[in-house]
DNA sequence: TTGTACGCGTTATCAA
DNA sequence: TTGATAACGCGTACAA
């Protein structure tokens, strides 16, 4: 309706368009059966309709589709406080790890009705916030959080107060929620194992920052993974952002010293990161240094070399997670649960056997 | 909200959470501030803050925010019938070429309070129409449709009933609708200039489905930049999916016959997927064989060789779609717009001079 | 400039 | 089994 405001409609010109058909509401469907709008309410609400005479619904149910009717949501949602809405956070659309999970998410959740909000937060707890609480201004049922940042007060607090959520990637020992995630753990101890296996001793670890979730298990699982092996499991450099650049600072800054012949990423653009330090530095992968990464994204195959990579379920990661939601939302479920789901190491041209001493 | 049905507020044993403090209504304001809610509204609402004194103004104003008031959207939409919802309907969130361009809608629509519902459709006329529908039966104000199926009846009737709505790097000449694309016939006739410059004169060309209008247009801007150049314009073969391996059926049907020195992909896919036909047949691109694709997405500087590729602002689409939409939305604009954004052909490695013949 | 009164479309509660 | 009524929270003619 651009512009104007018709005082009644059909009272303008006959140049306005065809008066949209106003969509019929309840009490067009209950006068046209000739029963009581809370009768017609009743019958077209699976969860009340067996209150009613099933002559009755079926008599509703056929005039509200002969009508067309669609029930208003919003309405509804002013009533019942809830908005068969799902609200998802996510850091980035753009970084190529989220968009499978997402898609995972609303797949799911679509299949049960629900409807997906997104909002992208950059990781920035203004955006966070402002974000969430809107979300909440829309009475979301829930939300599924890809969010880093768990430091959030009005999460904190929805959380607390029992707000439905679940966190995916991003596990926390603070907050009682479900959440979902792969088992990066498992993930970086068979990447040693495999560099291992193939000769290599001397293996540093490129580390996510240490201010998420990831970071910390994959680093953790590194070290640990060294020591099962009984080497060194001190070569760790942390970086402060997954990132190309960080990863090649930190690559640089490890062949800088004594330079190892395995280096483990702790993710796939970290790894690449790698690669760039590499090639500057005139070093050969995987002929000089072998390089693994984390997540297996779109392309790595593609890359020169491909890279060995963990790979990560992330569409079903998302399922998983929406699964866990609905449950909660449907009442199935009150206690949060922790899910890990398995996770491969496709090997690849970025691994090889240590080039030989003294060579 | 677990169970039970607290029949008054504090009426519950001890044992129930902390109740929940119940968002403050307008009413609250209202009563804080001793005014009428009428009064609280219209303080509160930009458009009618003006009616209103202004040291009331800011008394509710002060009140609205001590309280942590936040209007309820859902209450309002009731009353308005808006819902400051936009629907986005993407075939798919997991192809790279999206996530940007919805980012770019996200952030422009978030900036003006708008909230962003995203469906996928995998371009199937089914799931298109059943989230076409669920949008529409959730108020959303408008529409942002990247998705190709023009065809949908339910998104024509929209279209025509005046429903906003702005398409996405698909035009048609069917619809009065706005949309934004690349300007795709520019960065195909830059593409085969740089190649005529190498010294190429057998270019083909590996096209999209011809359904979805990139596919046509990127096709016929291919012929006719080839015959302002007084070349063969007919070495084309149209592939009914962007993809890989729709790219490398196509690029081993080209070889087949005389092999031409240079092919211009239809998109980034189909050109990976020449690259795979060329190293099953032992030639090699650039050397034997340039390849060019389209859309740049990211990690093409990454393969090997690079890809020479034309560079679509896809972040910026969105934006601008973002805008038309809510132009058309605020009543400033009501006559559709087509907006072709600027493309530019990044060159890497995988052009080069032809070989030279006989060698 | 502010207050009154009503309705947006639905569902929950009570009464019949 | 159905009907009547109120209420969710807000915006807006209309009256004061």
């Amino acid at each position: 309706m651009a512009g104007g405001t018709p005082a009644h409609p059909g009272s303008g010109p006959a140049a306005t368009l065809p008066a949209v058909a106003p969509r019929p509401t309840l009490r067009d469907v209950a006068s046209a059966a000739g029963v009581h709008p809370a009768t017609a309410s009743r019958a077209l609400n699976e969860a009340t309709r067996d209150l009613v005479r099933p002559a009755t619904v079926a008599k509703v149910r056929a005039v509200a589709k002969s009508l067309g009717y669609q029930v208003n949501p919003i309405a509804r949602s002013l009533k019942t406080s809830r908005s068969e809405t799902v609200g998802v956070l996510v850091p980035d659309l753009t970084n190529p790890l989220f968009p499978p999970i997402v898609r995972g998410v609303e797949d799911e959740l679509g299949g049960s009705g629900y409807t997906v909000l997104t909002a992208n937060t950059d990781n920035d707890p203004a955006r966070t916030s402002a974000n969430f609480a809107a979300m909440q201004a829309r009475q979301v049922d829930g939300f599924i959080v890809l969010t880093a940042l768990l430091e959030d007060p009005l999460m904190q607090d929805a959380a607390e107060r029992g707000v439905p959520m679940v966190l995916v990637n991003r596990l926390t020992e603070r907050l009682d929620v479900s959440a979902v995630a792969g088992d990066d753990a498992s993930g970086i101890a068979r990447t040693v194992d495999h560099l291992v296996e193939l000769g290599h001793r001397d293996i540093a670890h490129v580390a996510g920052p240490l201010t998420v979730s990831t970071g910390v298990v994959r680093e953790r699982a590194f070290r640990e993974s060294m020591r099962r092996h009984g080497l060194r499991d001190d070569r760790v450099v942390v970086t402060d952002v997954y990132s190309e650049a960080a990863g090649r600072t930190a690559m640089l800054g490890l062949l800088d010293r004594d330079r190892p012949t395995a280096v483990v990423g702790g993710n796939d653009l970290l790894a690449i990161g790698c690669y760039d330090a590499l090639e500057e530095t005139g070093l050969s992968c995987p002929d000089d240094v072998s390089v693994t990464g984390f997540n297996d994204m779109p392309l790595m195959s593609r890359l020169r070399p491909p890279l060995t990579s963990v790979r990560v379920p992330q569409y079903e990661l998302g399922v998983e997670a929406a699964r866990l939601l609905l449950d909660r939302l449907s009442g199935r479920t009150v206690t949060p649960r922790v899910v890990l789901l398995p996770v491969t190491l496709v090997v690849r041209g970025s691994t090889a056997p240590p080039p030989r001493v003294g060579a």
